[in-house]
DNA sequence: AAATAAAATTAGTCTTGACTAATTTTATTT
DNA sequence: AAATAAAATTAGTCAAGACTAATTTTATTT
């Protein structure tokens, strides 16, 4: 099995594929928040135990066996995210840190009967896909309410952006996965977006806003 | 807060006073399964940390605030044992070494949480006292199977001995927590003893297994 | 009490996974 | 293409927490 180190950089690189960019040591060091050094070392490491493949040109990639590792260490994370909110009565912002503990918890059934549990859910209380144990991926969302058209009514169905003070805001603005927004107008002159949310009263929220909440049509 | 080795020696300590022998290096490496160098190491940092006192005379002996962390990990213990066993339908002896993992996990109000979750539960799946968030224990059992006299009916309140090898046999005797169990006899020449589970036809077990079982009467 | 055994302690080593500083390699400018 | 900047790598260090081997202290026997 992997230790806490080696788990974490594989989630890591694995978040930095849907990027769609080559994955460099200084990308990950970036993204861990880690000397660059540290990542040529682990990147030594995780080749030799098999787990990713390392190419100048093409940078970092996760073999077939780092890929179902990493898929299962998301599908752990997502699932306890669930646990935390709908059994624990966290909130959306405080999840995320106990479920990067809980995601390490070893043991071969766990995470299915977790699973089970809590209903085989399909997204994660951010919006995320939950992988299925045999790895497969329910859909993912990827048009943000800035691509949206004036006039268009959309469903909140993922966030984009995980940090607290964009959780909170949502939270301000009585925002939830599912929630039913409105695009009633843009501003040319800075991309501000104006939306009512579930049928209320008009505000006005930022380009950067909209480019983090993901919709569903 | 704690190292998760730290935790370790803490939760080993507390467990060790129960037998209200004299805490001896060698008796925590033997416990822990380490090296008493290493153990006298550890020993030197806890009480750095003020967690532990230790005394060439007296062994070694939690501080207040010892005694209150120590008493919270077992706390956390105790109560992802209940929700493995009653949640997640995990077998008696197969939720031990999970909750050992789950139970350093870090959040200020995760226990209270899980605790309302369960119903606060009083109990841990082996009979052992949960203690409540503000250290105060339920009552502990201390009379075994083997104390008492022949005829006596009783009930099976907690495990003494958490060993997979026991557990399993007391699945095997369809034995929980609750059943009831009549002594029928002691054999004298080697202290077995005749029981009836439940009503059920009379076995014979041994003395150490009635050591393990501690009853209600 | 001396001899022996057991326990405790010290000193030094190892591994993991981080770091800094220095160097080499690769990319980007001018 | 040469100069410069950025990225990658190497070499060496550090802390935690384990280890072994050697030594000292404490207990137990004879």
């Amino acid at each position: 099995m992997h230790t806490l180190s080696e788990e974490n950089y594989l989630k890591c690189i694995y978040r930095l594929q849907d990027k769609g960019q080559k994955i460099t040591p200084t990308a990950i060091a970036e993204s861990l928040g880690n000397n660059p050094a540290s990542v040529v070392d682990m990147i030594r490491k995780l080749t030799d135990k098999l787990l990713i493949a390392y190419d100048k040109k093409k940078g970092v990639e996760l073999t077939a066996q780092g890929q179902k590792d990493a898929t299962l260490i998301v599908r752990r994370h997502r699932l306890w995210e669930v646990f935390l909110l709908e059994k624990l009565d966290y909130h959306w912002d405080e999840i995320h840190d106990i479920a990067e503990e809980l995601e390490h918890i070893k043991d071969a059934t766990l995470a299915d009967r977790l699973d089970k549990f809590l209903g085989f859910p399909e997204y994660d209380p951010h919006g995320d896909p939950i992988p299925k144990a045999n790895g497969k991926m329910p859909k993912r969302y990827s048009t943000t309410l800035a691509d949206v058209k004036a006039g268009a009514h959309c469903r909140v169905a993922a966030v984009k952006d995980t940090t607290s003070a964009f959780l909170q805001y949502l939270i301000k603005l009585n925002i939830n996965i599912g929630t039913k927004i409105q695009l009633i107008e843009k501003i040319p002159f800075d991309s501000s977006l104006v939306i009512s949310i579930d049928g209320n009263e008009q505000k006005t929220v930022s380009q950067k806003f909209g480019e983090s909440l993901l919709i569903d049509m």
